[in-house]
DNA sequence: CAAATCAGGGTTGTATGATAACACTACAAG
DNA sequence: CTTGTAGTGTTATCATACAACCCTGATTTG
């Protein structure tokens, strides 16, 4: 049996809605920037919920930046310049357009991220690439354990950066777009599909074992160009120029 | 009882005290993942404070994804393999490494958003950048609206690569570095300083103007190094190789 | 004996009321 | 006009109580 779960699922906790019920009026322009919320009373008797449950709402919104508060005075939209958390709305990503712009953000910190992964990594780092790119090879394509391993290699070039950002941007930007992948269904794949995938992971490899960071710049992103293509985005353009010039040591370091 | 306040007392909210701490505990592995937390009413006695602060403060950390909780088990630190949102926590960016890595993390967006901007940008982009760069001009170096103009200028760029997260994720970290820079309490300038960094944004936009993507890549790689050098982080390596190629160019295209 | 049922304690979720700290306003005193 | 002060409204925190739920173990039932 098929089971579906809500995707996003509906918290069970009062706070929650009361807080997205707030974020909507904000997002959708009810409460502008500077204005004032209502009263903890106020919002409390409206919403028909005790006030304690209206602070924990405020409590969260407050974290999230989108609104701040003193004692006092009231509580009131803020600025939404200076985010202190970054969020990636799911709805917003199935439009095609912010799709695109993910997967060229994305695109564009793992090929430097390949590049200064060849730079820095050490053997432990090269250890775990290709244990990772081993376990691909015995996962059935599409399965749960070649996606898992997939991300285990990419993780795998990202620590080798010795940039625990780069690794945290990354897994999270990668996460949303798998996400969105997954919501679409377009799930299917042929053994061509495995066989070139696990191809280009191994130029990656290659080229990062050699320590040449043009070739691993240029692996990296032959290798997401043919992501997006596999993924229906074959009208993503590559970032000019870079992929041209080390295509072919990448040829020279694959084997 | 040992409750130790930081010299900086970030957020007068009980909330946000126990929220951070809570937090550190799970930063520096004190609590794994999968690991319970004590009860409410046990955090509630240790930090001195009421259940209702401590329930806010899970509410902030279950909104990030930190910890979830279920009613009538209990409240577990989450698998951070998911995070539904991303955080920069502000004491770890104390850390000269944390932060250099964040500072290179920004290099990265910023030189590939420059040359996307030199390919992309319209006439509607280049007015808003020399708008913002007047803007510069007229302040008195390191004033708020020096600051203002500043992030202006870089916002438009990102704005011009036409790619939504790009520029979401680029003030994001360049509002954390500058939180970072203003806490650390470096803010002495000289009018050469200002000069300088005037003339490096003059540098970029004359390359975006002139839609050399090469030039642009140059000019932002220059500048982020000159910032780099005036934070005091002279140790930071550009990624390699890209500046060498277009400086020339954009030194041609400056004038 | 095995399985279902039930009782009890422990934990989170929610409600309610009260008090302290703070901001703002208006008005009186000098 | 300035200053002090009382008053009102709001947020921040505390304390307590109850409801909903999970888990465990004993009890009952087949």
């Amino acid at each position: 049996m098929n089971l579906k779960l809500d995707k996003v699922n509906r918290g069970p906790h009062l706070s929650t809605l009361v807080a997205s019920s707030i974020s909507r009026e904000i997002a959708q322009g009810r409460l502008k920037p500077g204005d004032q919320l209502p009263t903890e009373q106020a919002l409390a008797t409206t919403f028909g919920v005790s006030r304690n449950v209206v602070r924990e709402a405020i409590a969260r919104l407050r974290s999230e930046g989108r609104i701040w508060s003193q004692q006092g005075r009231g509580a009131f939209v803020a600025d939404d310049s200076n985010p202190t958390v970054l969020t990636i709305d799911f709805e917003s990503l199935q439009q095609s357009d912010s799709f695109r712009s993910l997967f060229e953000l994305r695109g564009i910190l793992e090929v430097q991220a390949a590049s200064l992964a060849a730079a820095r990594r050490t053997d432990s780092d090269l250890k775990a690439m290709t244990d990772a790119l081993k376990a691909m090879r015995d996962a059935p394509y599409g399965s749960v354990a070649w996606l898992k391993s997939d991300l285990e290699f990419h993780r795998a070039v990202s620590k080798a950066t010795r940039n625990a950002y780069m690794g945290q941007f990354m897994t999270f930007i990668a996460e949303r777009i798998r996400e969105a992948i997954l919501a679409a269904g377009n799930r299917q794949g042929s053994d061509d599909m495995a066989r070139i995938t696990i191809g280009e992971h191994e130029s990656i490899l290659a080229a990062i074992r050699a320590s040449d960071t043009a070739a691993a710049r240029a692996a990296m992103q032959d290798h997401l160009t043919g992501a997006a293509k596999r993924v229906g985005l074959d009208t993503l353009e590559a970032p000019e120029g870079k992929a041209k010039a080390g295509r072919k040591a990448a040829g020279a370091a694959k084997r």
